[in-house]
DNA sequence: AAGTCGGGGCC
DNA sequence: GGCCCAGACTT
């Protein structure tokens, strides 16, 4: 589709169903826009509205900013959070009265030069308060953006920016760019939702490759986890004369929820003990290769041991444990790692078996 | 490129 | 209890 599709489309949406109430869209300034779009930064609509309100009532105009103490500024500020931001802002409230004469730089450039403004801020105050066509590219048009063109990679990245900015740039249009980056923003806050969004309402759904491939959720890819808790866990593999190993069911609950597993143990050490607990006499032990299993929210490093079980007594038959036959495998649901375990000792069985 | 700032909402 | 949010700045 061209760039002018995606842009009327959205705006027509922007007129039937985009925001237009905010405080912030009323009686538009740079100045009331600017306050905006700092306070907006990292920072829901819902959580800014009270914020504004009172920022406005005692800090109604550029200058009033100016000449208020920086105390005053954080005062109004405290609760919000990213404090940087309110110094920020007083900051530059000096600079525009000083180098600017009380107004604001009419560039993207110069905007993005004075502090708390980055390339998205400026971006916005250009656009909508200035008229001026210039892209944004904020967490909203991100998710829009990366969604309608099905761009993999992390936007942390910069070569994924890169790619969302250009896309950005050269769907903003020339007329009523206001409107379109207001547009793109509620669009990415009402229906283009980190979770669940609103397809069905999205009035650029029929372009959207995510959509069309069934993969809203994986755009935008997250930001990869940094630290990984590690755990670790001893898992014996207790073989019977038999060649069927010992498994037991999970709660239904929690993770593995329902699927049959093998035990586990802190420490090998803490095995005789174990064994002894559940009647079970042990015979040759011999370790396995480690496996290594991610989870959404840890890492399990397993060890697990091949242990030969030289007699078990019938307490071990209940109803959550069962002596698994490899030779024959009953239907049942297998924890993943559990799986690749019993799939890979199957010969060592054999041989033993055969032995 | 990674770390820091931060409180609130959400699952 | 982690993750994310109308990001920008420093290291």
């Amino acid at each position: 589709m061209r760039e002018t599709d995606f842009s009327e489309r959205v705006l027509d949406w922007f007129d039937q169903h985009g925001r237009k109430n905010l405080p912030w869209q009323q009686e538009i300034t740079p100045y009331r826009v600017w306050v905006s779009e700092i306070m907006l930064q990292q920072t829901q609509v819902a959580t800014v509205l009270d914020y504004y309100q009172r920022f406005m009532a005692t800090l109604p105009d550029l200058k009033a900013l100016a000449e208020a103490p920086e105390d005053e500024v954080l005062h109004l500020w405290t609760g919000l959070g990213y404090y940087s931001r309110a110094r920020n802002l007083h900051k530059t409230a000096h600079i525009l009265m000083q180098q600017y004469e009380g107004n604001f730089p009419a560039s993207v450039e110069q905007l993005e030069a004075l502090p708390g403004i980055g390339r998205s801020t400026a971006g916005a105050i250009a656009s909508i308060a200035l008229g001026m066509r210039a892209p944004i590219l904020d967490g909203n048009v991100k998710r829009v953006l990366s969604r309608h063109w099905a761009v993999e990679g992390y936007p942390g990245e910069s070569a994924v920016a890169r790619q969302l900015w250009d896309l950005a740039e050269r769907l903003t249009p020339t007329e009523r760019v206001n409107h379109y980056t207001q547009a793109m923003m509620d669009l990415g806050a009402t229906l283009c939702t980190r979770t669940k969004p609103s397809c069905l309402l999205c009035p650029v759904v029929a372009s959207c490759k995510a959509h069309i491939l069934g993969r809203e959720q994986d755009f935008p890819t997250p930001k990869p986890r940094q630290t990984v808790p590690q755990k670790h866990v001893v898992m014996p593999l207790l073989v019977d004369a038999q060649g069927c190993i010992l498994l037991y069911r999970r709660p239904s609950t929690g993770l593995w929820g329902g699927l049959w597993s093998l035990p586990e143990l802190e420490s090998l050490s803490a095995l005789p003990l174990w064994a002894q607990r559940h009647g079970i006499t042990l015979g040759l032990q011999q370790p396995l290769a480690e496996i290594s299993h991610r989870f959404s929210h840890f890492q399990l490093q397993i060890e697990p041991w091949l242990v030969q079980v030289e007699a078990a007594a019938v307490g071990i038959a209940e109803a959550d444990w069962l002596w698994y036959n490899i030779k024959q495998p009953p239907r049942l649901g297998l924890a993943a790692p559990v799986k690749t375990l019993l799939k890979r000792v199957t010969h060592h069985i054999d041989q033993g078996t055969a032995a």
